[in-house]
DNA sequence: CTTATATGTTACTAATATAGTAGCATTTGT
DNA sequence: ACAAATGCTACTATATTAGTAACATATAAG
């Protein structure tokens, strides 16, 4: 059980690196050779958070990467949600027979009350945060 | 993401249908007819739950499973860690070049925060607590 | 003692999600 | 013109989860 998977893993500290870099574009291969991640699978990742409006690329020689917004204003829920679709812990897998009222259920509560704080707190955490706290 | 499987899902509805029936036994074609699951997953989840120690089973005619301890003593996150293994968010994808000291990464510190939330809330809830909620 | 009906046990298949790769197109500074 | 960057998309591989099948064993009842 994961709460980040490799892609959202790999953008977070694409982004970090790429926020302590002001406005200076970023390469695949400078990311590359910084990280123990491939080229492709890099690329394939900056490719998704260009098209998300959460980077913004430049093609051709010295081309890159920076950020589309301001390092605050970039949260790890907007990631989860790129990468790994809406958090959304509480999939009931018996709706017809058991769980005619979601309300009535009491698992359906309990998972509800951990997924709302799992939200809360990856929409609290920005880049930034994460930027100082290194 | 899914905070619950189906298997745990229906560990949880199986025992709770169980915890209701005092000593009584109950077999897969009684919860076959009451749930809309399957007697062979039932039967799958329902063994398990059994070489776990969380129920006893009668082996022939009028068969079935009861609870090998009281309801107040299973918790959610038993059945977790028998279905989905131990609650682990926080796997790292890149530990050699990055992650160097996990303490210094701040993503993982984050994460770390929110299992240990996850956990004691999976903790806390037990069969009984859910069968009251009813 | 035979039979019907339970669980014990294990092996297998199918579906889905995640991870990883490859290749050609397009852009741009030199 | 060329080298080096991203744009784009299709494909393969792996792991996890879900679902099925078949035979072995035990037991209550007629």
């Amino acid at each position: 059980m994961k709460l980040i998977n490799k892609d959202t893993d790999c953008a977070v500290r694409a982004i970090l690196y790429i926020a302590g870099n002001e406005n200076n574009l970023v390469s695949t291969a400078v990311l590359n050779s910084e990280f123990n991640i491939s080229r492709q699978f890099l690329r394939k990742t900056l490719h998704v958070l260009q098209t998300k409006k959460i980077l913004k690329s430049v093609k051709g020689i010295n081309g890159g990467f920076r950020l589309a917004r301001p390092a605050g204003k970039i949260s790890l829920i907007d990631l989860v949600r790129i990468f790994q679709g809406e958090v959304n812990l509480n999939k009931c897998f018996f709706k017809k027979k058991i769980c005619v009222n979601v309300k009535t259920c009491p698992l359906r509560r309990e998972v509800e009350n951990i997924e709302r704080y799992v939200v809360s707190r990856l929409k609290a955490v920005t880049i930034e945060q994460l930027a100082k706290k290194h």
